[in-house]
DNA sequence: TTTT
DNA sequence: TTTT
């Protein structure tokens, strides 16, 4: 046992949350989030930039907060792990798809700005939250090495 | 522009590092690092262990610094950013690879384990430093808004 | 040497910046920045907050922006080191502060945001970027261990 | 609600760590961490090297796992948050110590490294670990916003 | 493929 | 696909 694999990152959502069911019961939720560098071409004098795509998933509770309040263009701050899954493509090749498993969720919109757009939600979700305001922050459990306990969570 | 792209490693390599040179003369290192988490399955109540591999790469002077004293085994401390690349398999098909392009480089092994060990300087990219004393921490030169140039790097 | 020294703060500042003038004509910015974590008193079933405010100093062309760019209010992402600093009180008893010095700083909020309030540039501090339009990130030039000069950081 | 808080120390410590329990029987462990820049003074040529000290403070279990486990010179990763505590000195007057809440500890020593110096296991905080043999990463359960409980922490 |  |  050893090691780090910590991943921050903070940007905007290019699409609307992809909500899904396991077959527990539990909610899990993907979010594609970009960030960008930008910086002077010294040889042309211009302005480059280049975006980078992160997919980000999150399970349970943090998905169904995501679900509710998280909508295309939603500025976001996460913190998570990598993770690399092996999958078959239709040829039967291996691939491999390089995920964030988010750890904390932090929404990064003001309340005004996620009351202005037109935001609606479209899920049933939540569960603790009745009311209308959005946690601005969300900390998923993390697992002391002696109490964490094997989950659903496929990998 | 905007947005906030980081990751932090702290592990062992899987393997000697990969150094290559590019058209330029300019060195490039790939390094693949482990790290592992553990828990207690609470159905079998064993100990479970699952490894994540990160393909982590250097340039230039922090190239030649990995090909110096990183060796199969070695633990270092890594800050970088996600990128990934697209390219096409041999059927045309577009296939995408996720990596660390390391920004910040640390070596955790002791001097007396560097040492230790079959240690072989196997390659000349040592440019600067001609004592035979491993930098411990190697900071990139990280690119300024108004100041950073566009170079060889191919994303 | 060795190590790494990094802290991450992500939170909204309880004042507007101070802007200081070095002798040598480079511009220094003091901020304070609020995080705060909440949660349930089991005790009492009542939800409680505990606030901290985290005093980050920037310098020349990064305390330039946020004399520009923030007020009150603001929230920002910042990434820096930890220095603690000594001094003496009026008893000539010796003091220590610890304070955060800025490597990093991404503003985050809407432009809208930016412009709705009572914002009112109140220093000549900008040079290079003589547009209307703030940047979001500005990221320090880091010192490579073998190009960081010295200069007149007091530390 | 809204914030993150973080602190990431990669370093050595300088002194044998400071082991209390606290009147509810649980421990309280403080390290002091060293962490260390160099770069060349251009005014000099010569190399300049600073050293910080951080103060951290860890609880319970993985209090007791520093108590046993670390020593003067053991390397440590850390993760954890900022936090200044106000007191009062003999004069009555307000005094401000900022240290960090140590949420993650990795240790960063070989085991052989562990057994070659003086290491004399000091204390009797191990409770849940009657091995001789030492876990290198403890991660304290994080607090969700929806189940933390207000403990014994003194802020 | 590492390390514990 | 976002944002600036």
């Amino acid at each position: 046992m050893a090691g780090v694999n910590k991943v921050i990152i903070l940007g905007n959502l290019g699409n609307d949350p992809e909500i899904r069911t396991m077959q527990n019961g539990e909610a899990v939720a993907n979010i594609s989030v970009a960030t960008s560098e930008s910086w002077i071409d010294k040889n042309t004098n211009e302005r480059r930039e280049v975006t980078e795509w992160h997919r980000i998933v999150f399970y349970r509770r943090q998905a169904e907060i995501v679900g509710e309040y998280l909508r295309k263009g939603s500025k976001v701050y996460v913190e998570g792990r990598l993770r690399t899954r092996k999958w078959q493509d239709q040829n039967g090749q291996d691939r491999y798809t390089t995920e964030i498993q988010g750890d904390v969720l932090q929404m990064l919109d003001s309340r005004s700005e996620r009351s202005m757009g037109d935001y609606q939600p479209s899920n049933n979700y939540s569960r603790a939250n009745t009311s209308n305001q959005a946690p601005t922050q969300t900390t998923k459990t993390q697992h002391d090495s002696t109490d964490f306990v094997g989950d659903d969570i496929p990998f």
